[in-house]
RNA sequence: GCUGGCGUAGCUCAGUCCGGUAGAGCAGCUGAUUUGUAAUCAGCAGGUCACGGGUUCGAAUCCCUUCGCCAGCUCCA
């Protein structure tokens, strides 16, 4: 008999008889592994423990501790799920089941939708499936009796993937959990070798999908769940959605009054008070942030004639998006974005090389018409406005533009406590432009992330057809990514609207321009901030910073005094003038989670000063109403930092 | 936009399956209470049951339309 000869991850290798299954190489280092086993790694591919090894070749086995452990988990996961709604919905017929970052979902044809009872009833019969320990076994099929095979039980899709996915081959490799009159499916593996293995599972929610995901095909039902590899880590999964519920923007936004929605607005927030004074805290701030950065704010119109968006190319790819007005029978659109109208400023003047690079900063709103389906709460909205700037500046100075943003994306996402993560996209496979224009620009995208000390990604050829571009995501306190920030060259706008600077040597010159903007949007952003923050505003932020509460109606006076006295300091400050017992009206403070809750009475009264109540504190006892006005300026122009510049703020989790 | 679910007082929800005068808590208002660090007591008021149509002696409830909200519609066998 043949020896192969396999080499373990510790260097170590082995002869083996040829043919021998990876679960005995496992059971060959030790019985102990060969119980954990739940696959292998053979020559850098993923393979069933059951794969036979037929040629010399590096073998790792995978456990619960290798990275590889949860897809495999929740792959195999879908497929006992498969099983289950099998099992108990007889002529379903099945259609993908892949895992996912969070889970794993599989598609079915079924007579009529899911109801909760459905996945309570399937997820028991998972369990049952599971305790039973059924094998899932490999089985190569010649490729003709598979699909033959799956016509005859009513799974066309099956027939229709197998036709596209293993065209040209002989055998195709199902897999059947137990046997085939249990389940089986057309699938590519690998798998836990048995459903035992698969103890940390739960079903989500079902909802519809389309075949591939396309709406012209035939509607399925979609069945979510999610595995991991123990219970605690499935609990921790679970108490994180609960706790992303308790955050939704939309439920506090409410209960804080920040904003509400009206069906006669869809996708367009009404801003409160409060709301309005978050939403006008950030564009200040990025005002501040930006004027220094040599930004000029600009306003430019709102609604445009069709021409402009010609020109720019949106007519013909962005239409369906844009709200359409008519006026004199000229057809005009609301502006999806504010580059056009940055254009036509700039070309509004001669522009000198001196003068460069010229930033356009402009909040003014956007109007976008998004699919009614896709609209949710801040997130997704109409109606916007951003952070949005345009640079124009020479080839030369790409580089320099690009750290000075880098540097703005630090110092802002610094502010908010957010941590953050880069990535860099390249020319995609169809760009416009010079090869050699775009390899100097993603040079000098590149150097200014490695000037910077960011650690990034690299996306190839993941950039826009005009040009490369850098995007931030920021992880919020509950472990989400966000996409905000993004930093994207063009080339291809700047000839289109014909836009020149006259150069050192007396002629004109293309100007590159870079779109970027911060925090993106300030209807998301601020939704990012509710829930990153659950609702307790840093007090920079916090739309009510601090509420005097009066013991009894004798202190209303002093109480009125020392909210006018706050108020003359520049802090947004309430009075809550209620007849009510003092406990109630500091519940309610806490409720709406006001960083400062300033009890009077007699003795504050007597003593010209104020009981200091920090929203997550207590009681801090009493404080002459300078003393308070001086630290809480202070704290605001920390932004809640202390001064090695850590962040005061609990990691709220 | 498509598929499914949902829409009852400002908010959270009961009532809908099985048609028969619309309910609770919180919030609000009025009165009493004048209060010291997370809910004082009593009373009152509040609803074209999303909108429009249909079935019926009778519709929040059954059927259809429209609007809105929620979830999903990228992950590859």
């Amino acid at each position: 008999m043949s020896q192969v000869t396999v080499r373990l991850p510790d260097g170590s290798s082995r002869k083996l008889p040829a043919g021998t299954l990876v679960s005995d190489v496992a059971e060959e280092i030790s019985p102990r592994l060969a119980q954990a086993a739940l696959a292998g790694v053979v020559d850098g591919k993923l393979v069933d423990l059951s794969y036979p090894l037929e040629r010399d070749a590096s073998v790792r086995i995978v456990t619960d501790k290798s990275p590889e452990a949860l897809r495999l988990h929740r792959h195999s996961a879908a497929h006992l799920m498969a099983a289950a709604v099998t099992s108990l919905f007889p002529g379903t017929q099945c259609g993908i089941g892949p895992a996912t970052d969070e889970g794993f979902f599989y598609d079915f044809v079924v007579e009529r939708p899911f109801k909760p009872e459905d996945l309570e009833a399937i997820e028991q019969k998972m369990k049952e499936l599971a305790s039973q320990d059924l094998v899932y076994e490999r089985q190569m099929w010649p490729r003709d009796e598979a699909k033959a095979f799956f016509a005859e039980r009513g799974e066309p899709l099956k027939v229709q993937l197998i036709d596209e996915k293993t065209e040209g081959e002989t055998e195709v490799s199902c897999y059947t959990i137990k046997d085939k009159e249990t389940f089986i499916d057309f699938c590519v593996g690998p798998h836990v070798p048995t459903t035992g293995k698969l103890k940390a599972f739960k079903v989500l929610t079902a909802s519809s999908a389309y075949w591939k995901g396309d709406a012209r095909n035939q509607p399925m039902q979609r069945v979510y769940g999610t595995a991991f590899l123990s219970d605690k880590d499935l609990k921790a999964h679970l108490t994180q959605i609960e706790e992303a519920k308790k955050r939704d923007h939309r439920k506090l936004g409410r209960e804080l009054g920040l904003f509400t929605f009206h069906q006669w607005a869809p996708g367009a927030a009404f801003w409160m008070d409060k709301g309005t004074a978050l939403y006008n805290t950030l564009a200040n701030y990025m005002r501040e942030v930006l004027f220094p950065a040599g930004y000029v704010e600009v306003k430019t119109p709102l609604i445009y004639n069709k021409a402009l968006w010609e020109r720019s190319g949106h007519w013909s790819f962005y239409r369906p998006n844009m709200f359409l007005v008519e006026s004199e029978g000229e057809i005009m659109s609301l502006k999806p974005m504010n580059c056009p109208g940055h254009f036509l400023l700039y070309a509004s003047d001669v522009r000198s090389y001196r003068e460069l690079p010229i930033r356009f900063h402009e909040q003014t709103p956007l109007h976008r018409n998004e699919a009614s389906g896709v609209l949710s709460g801040l997130t997704r909205v109409r109606q916007f406005s951003q952070d949005d700037a345009h640079c124009f500046v020479t080839q030369d100075q790409i580089g320099e533009e690009v750290e000075r943003l880098i540097r703005l994306v630090q110092r802002v996402y610094g502010d908010f406590g957010l941590p953050y993560t880069a990535k860099l996209s390249t020319r995609p496979d169809e760009f416009l432009g010079e090869v050699a224009t775009w390899d100097h620009a993603e040079a000098q995208l590149k150097a200014a992330l490695d000037r910077s000390g960011m650690a990034y990604d690299l996306n190839e050829k993941d950039g826009a057809f005009y040009g490369p571009k850098i995007d931030f995501d920021v992880t919020d306190a509950i472990g989400r990514k966000w996409q905000c920030a993004t930093i994207q060259l063009d080339y291809m706008q700047p000839e289109n609207f014909d836009l020149k600077y006259i150069g050192a040597d007396n002629t004109e010159h293309r100007p590159v321009v870079i779109h970027r903007a911060i925090i993106g949007s300030f209807e998301r952003f601020i939704a990012i901030l509710i829930e990153h923050y659950a609702g307790a505003f840093p007090l920079w932020l916090a739309p009510v910073q601090a509420v005097v509460l009066p013991i009894a109606d004798r202190h209303l006076p002093y109480a009125g005094a020392v909210r006018d006295q706050l108020e003359g300091a520049g802090l947004r400050a309430d009075l809550d003038r209620r007849q009510e017992k003092i406990g109630y009206k500091i519940r309610e403070a806490q409720l709406h989670k006001v960083p400062f809750m300033l009890v009077v009475g007699d003795r504050e009264a007597e003593t010209r000063t104020v009981s200091v109540r920090e929203r997550s504190g207590g009681d801090k006892g009493a404080s002459s109403i300078d003393a308070f006005i001086a630290s809480a300026r202070d704290e605001i122009a920390r932004k809640g930092k202390r001064s090695d510049g850590a962040s005061e703020l609990p990691a709220a989790s």
